[in-house]
DNA sequence: GTCTATAATCAGATAGAC
DNA sequence: GTCTATCTGATTATAGAC
């Protein structure tokens, strides 16, 4: 008797992002209702709007957690000694962090262009803190004389769209593993920057 | 007096095409609404089904015509001796053909799902046609022992996604000219095969 | 070929009952 | 916290005048 009769804030909340997130990926934030959220989650639309303000918030919470658990679990990924280990470390955690959410990812790729500019000036930010963290593992991998890169800029772009680009075809339980396929890029990249 | 007054039907349907493409590649398909395509020509939203008998299919016919005009420039392109010499017209290819057309590339690339089934199928096969040149190329090399590749398919769609990243972030009249930006990932590319 | 008008539906968001 | 009902306005697509 706490709580009332169909009480599930601490429940509900999550399903609400969660249903948002498989629909936005699946379809485009545009074409996703507020009303098919509501039915994946089994509550009237209205009902919604006690978990949002908006639907636009909704995009917006989804991209902005996304960013920001990058930029934390890269943080906190083991990252070994010198650029061409460093290099290494990003590589793998690039592919394997992205592969365990391609929801969030496509999400975060496919819909800058519907967030409010506001919104969109935030998620920039946080992209860009994310490439600086591998431009600066290139420039030092350049200044040591490890890595020949003639523009780090666009070898952190090169590297980044090679290694996002996974999660368009790669399939759990296709024909290579992750553990290879995380090796073979990491080797195409090495090969790259000229290490 | 061979035709009547506001009669522009050769003039009036690519400008619906040009509108679209440009609205869909800025908004996405599902955002832009049928009015603002009219708004753009400078007709009445009526006025378009006279183009196209839906949106569906303006969308299509946008992302059929570009796939065919990718296959078809390519099929032209002078593309040297041997897979050396290949690899590197189609990595030039691909970023010269793909940064002039920075819109039909966005809607290709964002829009796949906003397509019906049968449409989607269409659009896929094209697409498979064009990596599959690139992958013949892959795999001459490592038969000639000029490229060393550990998988084809994989090199192929590492390639693609480094190199259609260019137009995420090349500005015209930017720091790079784009001899440089296609000169330097060429390298990148030649390093990555083994060449 | 284009316009105006309209049909039929559906959108995001809110109010108030329970 | 959720539902039902509803407001307001926009959506695709069509019909018929000119």
């Amino acid at each position: 008797m706490a709580r009332k009769t169909g009480s599930h804030s601490e429940i509900t909340g999550p399903l609400v992002r969660k249903a948002a997130q498989r629909l936005f990926a699946r379809k485009g934030f545009a074409a996703v209702t507020m009303r098919e959220i509501a039915a994946e989650v089994g509550v009237q639309a209205g009902a919604l709007y006690l978990y949002t303000p908006d639907k636009q918030t909704l995009l917006f919470d989804l991209m902005r957690t996304h960013m920001q658990e990058v930029l934390d679990a890269w943080e906190r990924e083991p990252k070994g000694e010198g650029p061409l280990k460093r290099l290494e470390a990003f590589c793998r955690f690039h592919i394997r962090f992205h592969l365990e959410r391609p929801d969030d990812v496509f999400i975060a790729y496919m819909e800058l262009r519907s967030l409010t500019p506001e919104n969109f000036a935030v998620i920039e930010k946080l992209r860009h803190e994310y490439e600086d963290h591998l431009e600066a593992i290139l420039a030092a991998g350049q200044a040591d004389g490890v890595f020949r890169i003639p523009d780090t800029r666009l070898a952190t772009m090169a590297i980044i769209a090679m290694l996002t680009g996974v999660n368009t075809w790669f399939r759990e339980g296709g024909r290579l593993s992750r553990e290879r396929v995380e090796r073979i890029y990491w080797n195409m990249v090495r090969r790259a920057v000229g290490a």
